[in-house]
DNA sequence: CATATCACG
DNA sequence: ACGTACGTGATATGC
């Protein structure tokens, strides 16, 4: 029995290169479309163990579709020349598997594609077409399916007869007609303008084909059918350059399509060249023989093997003053009890030895005063973790030199977590084995208790490597400056902040908690009662078939998409609440619940020794250069809900001690005006006028004594929008009113502010070109939505080119006067500690006696951590607890 | 483990 | 024709 596999190769390149993250050999070649491709090939070979195979390309040039209509696939964004150098690179490959390619000029893959399937289901052999565009499901027939690759590279959607009539209600001939008249907008092919999809699939089943529609196209009506009989011939040739040639002049045998065993010597040299570890791996476990001759990249032990082990004296006489160190601690970073440290690795680079040493709680502030005299450039992959543990036992300040998983969040931000062991992969190409990548993969979120005397090393050593040629793509980007300026510094500030945390009263927070338990229970009476049975309010699911179904309260919107559930969201029941007496109940009830179980609940178990929190904040993960905190969170701790607010008197100074809140005002519209150079926002900013009021007044031309709330209200969500690179809809929204009404308030906006309007645009075109953006202090944001096929995505790509430089500059500055705020603290020799960030706001804790001294280091730091083309300026406010800093 | 919801800037 | 404002984290439910 024969089983045939047919590829389109471009297709599928294309989709696998914009699946991964981007992957670089030590020569900087860019592979990540080849690796994809090969391991979904792995894995289709595996699963459908074919006896026949082939991958079709596209050839360069014209096709017989452009010679017909020139504008055939134009207006496409080019391939970008990273991926377009893995084609050759992709050929190799598959000849050394021993895969046949087609190509034949003129013609895509496609067609070839087409021609082959055509031919093997007329001989009755299964064939499976495998493709990442929906255009080849016209193939299917009763013995060729078509697999269409989804998301990811792993998932695929499996198209025979019945699948396409589930789907689309059409056979796969149909489809061709449905293509005709929708058209497509990847290939531009025009189609009938006004029908999409689904009219399109109504038509077809209406009348059949495309030219029976035609014959009959009188009777339709309305401004569809009028349409449609403008657009006879288009729809004609649209349908043409849809449909796949299936008799084209391609050549081939069965005997050439054979699926044989690979060429494994050329096979394991391709794969070395790409630097494809993991596959040489696999290769090398199921060939039996001559596995000496595989090299797995990059190879340590022999290197490993020469360094000199020796004890922490040795190892401080033997290193000299300023010497690059590498170091790891165990430690227990519970940020509940008092951190602890247990052991210390240390490892010279440079000098090609380690040393390790087993702490005893004396031990630790002699040993750090040795590092600090030594002047050790300490280095190492999640720095703060150890600092903050030895921070517990002294008091240095010690700005650690370079830390790996920050260095890389500089060039990369679009990443949760920043494993040693991904990062030694990325740049040395080497692949840890299982039980190095559990060390070296996250020690902070194992418990880094656990990490072994070898371990420790291991991740000392292995940050060497990963250092040394990270450090060249660091500077290349253009953000060592910042690096070094601003992220290394601020290790060392969070896990100051970490270690002091913030003092929170149990008892405060359960008597609000009994409050809130009763108002609950009395709310879920009253729905209960009004919604005539008990039931699980939580539930969103629930909730919508009670609201919508039992009760059938009319739903604002229609019922939602993915999930086939109502929609339940806060912003929908209010345009019900006034109408409903259980939706308003509902509501509170919603409130209440949160309040309690994120605040209350979720709080109290996380007040560790002296009563007080230590949230982690978090370096390298918001992707626009924020931190972000948890265990708790802190940074979203209720305050514009008056009764939510309470939640703050919570949080109290120690004794003797208040808190010096101090927040930027405006700083985003700040940063917009400063970047934009727009002059009448400047002029705002610098007259020291109210900004809303004054874009109010500009926008909708009144004059400023005349503006009300409501015209603030609307300029406020307007300069909002600004910010996140806003759409009418989105606008509209937010204001509660048409799609067409928030378009028009925009529109207004750039009129009036025609250099913000052309600083936006510039953002779109640099992010457009560069595929990232980067913000006033040179940190960058990849955005590689900017090369999607998805129109969502493209759009969503040019609101994070608008809004990260804004919001990363804001991030930028605030990191600035954070640190230099703790240096100033220390500097003045006073007690007073910054405890908390939150985005655009710094809470010191402190005695009483330096309150006056605080205040002015917030409002000084702040204020100088940037000097732009609009003042900083900053609200300052002194309490007793967190409630009161208002 | 994903989704929905809601807290913050 | 698309389906829509930026960035986070915690909790609960339900597959």
């Amino acid at each position: 029995m024969r089983k045939l596999i047919l590829i389109d190769g471009n297709s599928l390149l294309f989709r696998a290169y914009f699946a991964m993250r981007p992957m670089v050999t030590s020569k900087g070649m860019h592979t990540q479309g080849v690796f994809a491709f090969v391991n979904m090939l792995n894995k289709i070979l595996t699963d459908y163990e074919p006896t026949h195979i082939a991958v079709a390309f596209d050839m360069k040039g014209g096709t017989f579709r452009h010679d017909v209509y020139d504008e055939y696939k134009a207006g496409r964004l080019k391939t970008p020349p990273e991926l377009l150098s893995q084609i050759p690179m992709m050929h190799e490959v598959l000849k050394a598997m021993n895969i046949a390619v087609l190509e034949l000029p003129k013609y895509e893959a496609d067609d070839i594609i087409g021609t082959v399937a055509a031919k093997a289901s007329k001989e009755g052999i299964d064939t499976l077409v495998i493709s990442g565009d929906k255009d080849e499901l016209q193939l299917v027939d009763e013995h060729v399916h078509v697999l269409i690759n989804k998301r990811g590279m792993s998932e695929f959607d499996l198209y025979d007869i019945p699948a396409m009539q589930e789907r689309y209600h059409l056979t796969p001939k149909q489809f061709i007609d449905l293509k005709g008249l929708m058209g497509d907008s990847s290939d531009n092919i025009p189609g009938v303008p006004g029908i999409g999809e689904k009219k399109g699939i109504a038509l077809l089943e209406e009348y059949g084909s495309l030219e029976n529609l035609i014959d009959h196209a009188d009777e339709v009506k309305g401004k569809m059918g009028e349409k449609l009989r403008d657009n006879i011939e288009v729809a004609r040739m649209s349908k043409w350059l849809a449909t796949i040639n299936t008799e084209s002049p391609v050549e081939f045998t069965w005997e050439e399509l054979e699926y044989t065993e690979p060429d494994m010597p050329k096979l394991v040299e391709i794969y070395t060249e790409l630097e494809f570890n993991a596959f040489l791996k696999k290769l090398r476990g199921s060939s039996s023989d001559d596995t000496e001759s595989l090299n797995s990249g990059t190879d340590f032990s022999s290197e490993l093997e020469a360094l000199k082990s020796v004890s922490l004296e040795k190892f401080f006489s033997n290193v000299k003053e300023g010497s690059d160190v590498f170091i790891e601690a165990a430690c227990d970073a519970d940020h509940l009890k008092d951190p602890e440290i247990f052991s210390l690795t240390l490892y010279s680079d440079a000098e090609k030895v380690r040393a390790y040493r087993v702490l005893t709680p004396m031990d630790v502030s002699l040993v750090v005063s040795e590092l600090a005299d030594k002047a050790y450039h300490l280095c190492g992959t999640g720095l703060g973790r150890i600092l903050y543990s030895l921070l517990s036992k002294c008091d240095a300040d010690y700005i650690p030199e370079y830390d790996c998983a920050v260095a890389e969040y500089l060039l990369d931000a679009n990443r949760q977590k920043y494993p040693l062991d991904k990062l030694l992969l990325r740049y040395c190409s080497y692949s840890a084995s299982e039980d190095e990548a559990k060390a070296l993969s996250d020690a902070s979120s194992v418990s880094s208790l656990s990490l072994s005397e070898e371990e420790c090393f291991k991740r000392a050593f292995y940050s060497a490597k990963v250092r040394a040629e990270q450090i060249k793509a660091l500077k290349e980007s253009g953000s060592y400056e910042l690096f070094r300026g601003c992220e290394m510094p601020l290790v060392l500030t969070l896990s100051r902040m970490e270690y002091q945390g913030i003092k929170c009263d149990p008892d405060i927070l359960k008597g609000i908690g009994a409050e809130l338990t009763d108002g609950i229970s009395k709310l879920e009476q009253e729905i209960y009662a009004e919604a005539g049975h008990e039931f699980n309010i939580n539930s969103p699911k629930q909730l919508g078939v009670i609201l919508f179904e039992e009760m059938a309260i009319p739903h604002p919107k229609p019922s939602k998409g993915k999930s086939g559930n109502y929609s339940t969201a806060a912003d929908v029941l209010d345009k019900l609440k006034d109408d409903h007496k259980i939706v308003q109940d509902v509501l509170s009830y919603r409130k209440l619940s949160k309040l309690n179980s994120t605040y209350v609940e979720g709080l109290l178990p996380l007040i560790g020794e002296g009563g007080r929190v230590r949230p982690h904040f978090m370096q390298t993960v918001a992707a626009t250069g924020r931190l972000s905190c948890t265990e708790p969170n802190l940074q979203n701790i209720p305050i514009r809900d008056d009764y939510g607010r309470l939640i703050r008197k919570a949080f109290i100074a120690s004794e003797g001690h208040s808190f010096t809140g101090s927040d930027y005002s405006q700083i985003e519209l700040r940063i917009l005006a400063a970047l934009s150079g727009d002059e009448s926002l400047i002029a705002d900013f610098k007259a020291g006028n109210d900004i809303h009021r004054a874009t109010a007044s500009r926008v909708f031309d009144i004059p400023e004594d005349e503006v009300t709330p409501l015209d603030r209200t609307k300029a406020k969500a307007v300069n909002f929008g600004v910010v996140y690179g806003m759409s009418g809809f989105g606008l509209g929204e937010s204001l509660h009113i048409s799609r067409s009404e928030g378009q028009k308030y925009i529109n207004d906006y750039f009129a009036k502010h025609t250099a913000v309007r052309d600083y936006l645009n510039k953002q779109i075109e640099i992010g457009e070109a560069d595929r990232q953006v980067s913000t006033y202090f040179g940190r960058i944001r990849k955005i590689p939505e900017f090369a999607s096929r998805k129109f969502m995505e493209r759009e969503l790509a040019k609101r994070l080119a608008m809004n990260t430089p804004i919001q990363g500059t804001a991030a930028d500055i605030i990191k600035i006067a954070m640190n230099s705020v703790t240096t100033e603290l220390r500097k003045r020799g006073l007690e007073s500690k910054l405890i908390l960030q939150i985005h655009d706001e710094l809470i010191v804790e402190g005695p009483d006696s330096e309150v006056e001294d605080v205040r002015e280091i917030l409002d000084n730091c702040m204020k100088g951590a940037a000097d732009l083309a609009v003042d900083l300026v900053c609200d300052i406010h002194t309490g007793k607890t967190w409630y009161e800093l208002k």
